[in-house]
DNA sequence: CAAGTAATCAATAAGATAATAGAATAGTTG
DNA sequence: CAACTATTCTATTATCTTATTGATTACTTG
């Protein structure tokens, strides 16, 4: 019965390549901000602070996990999810280490939540009011992600350029800012920004794969 | 901004605990095994071909990543999942191989295809079938698996015991065997042996974990 | 076609991981 | 309470991983 084990063998070592791919926290993280939208390396680098090289090398066993696909464009190598399944697992991942790694919930506490108040927002209900267009839905990650996909109805104001936009928001009504997802600090600082100008703003944890996954729509390319 | 980096590399270094857990072949036979109900160490090193105390680190590891529990009962440490969730993790990520492998494929084609005569029958047709009892099913598997849960109407003959228990299946119906799931061989040779003794067998690729996922329902207990 | 740029490759050192074997522990049974 | 059993712990070795650095490749652009 040798030959059933080399081919339990093969299999579990052909699962573990996955596994390997998603070991690493910096590949967790660059795996992350591509279920964002495509990228180039040298933006990836900046993003998670390695060196170029080092960025390079993740992104190869990734892809040797067939996780992400990379194409020259000009200049550029351009990396990107080699299939929406991919996210899909991301999340799944991303919500089990939620619901299960206690010291996991405890850092985002610690974070994110003392900035907002603990503010207590029934999650389903935000959305909802997203979905409907009853509040203005600002999108702050940098504009090729807006462009990748994003909430319809949501304006783009990247955070950097939030101070110099805060024209272009209606004060009277309820704001709702998100991000990448529960992981990403530019919303939270986005609604700090907000509040202290006057603004009342809120934090939607939801990134857009969390959006697509609960089966809505996204929008793609500019606002103009 | 240093503050920020320090979040984000405790968050995805949390995240990555998860991953490391499912970067070893073996920690993943482990985990599929656990899928299948509750097992005492000296059991899942036999399953593995580890030795006990190498199963043991293993399972160690996995506890820490909070994937399992353990439990002293008796003279054994009984390990089981620690949340359904973990076989629905487990099963997106042994999906997302399936699909972005094709070595696996490839694998499984070469061991378990050509043996049943790489016979196309429609999936969701035989799952219906097996729902509405219109074919006899038999578990494959161990007693004890049967027992942790299994397809409703399904009668328990496990492998071993198959050959003197062949008095049991009726000949003049078609007969569905499943096992573990996809990569588990123990129904391919159900099939195999069967068929030698002139009934019409055909195996389910589904394990109860798969069972589950589609929402149908799981029984328990033996069956009397 | 030379200079410049983005990405990758190669070599290394430090650190983590896995299997093994033998010792130790905790609990059970005679 | 001594012998036994299942599991875990410890130490060791061999094997991977990761980050770093500097060199190299593949393109583009002047």
């Amino acid at each position: 019965m040798n030959r059933d084990r080399q081919f339990k063998d093969t299999v579990y070592e052909q699962l573990s390549r996955i596994g390997k791919a998603v070991s690493s926290p910096k590949r967790l993280e660059l795996l992350d901000l591509l279920c964002q939208g495509p990228k180039k390396v040298e933006v990836l680098a900046k993003e998670t602070d390695l060196s170029v090289a080092n960025t390079s090398q993740h992104l190869q066993i990734l892809r040797g996990a067939s996780l992400v696909e990379s194409r020259k464009e000009g200049l550029y190598v351009v990396y990107r999810i080699a299939d929406s399944d991919v996210c899909v697992f991301f999340r799944s991942m991303r919500m089990l280490a939620g619901r299960r790694l206690a010291e996991l919930e405890l850092t985002v506490q610690r974070f994110l939540k003392e900035r907002e108040g603990l503010e207590t927002v029934d999650r389903e209900e935000l959305l909802e009011r997203v979905r409907h267009k009853s509040v203005t839905v600002i999108d702050v990650r940098p504009p090729e992600e807006y462009e990748a996909g994003h909430i319809p109805g949501a304006l783009s104001i990247p955070l950097k350029k939030l101070q110099s936009r805060l024209a272009e928001i209606p004060k009277d009504r309820q704001i709702v800012a998100y991000c990448r997802g529960p992981y990403c600090v530019l919303a939270v600082k986005a609604v700090d920004i907000l509040r202290s100008q006057g603004y009342k703003a809120i934090r939607l944890e939801d990134g857009v794969p969390d959006w697509r996954a609960r089966g809505f729509k996204v929008a793609t390319g500019s606002n103009k």
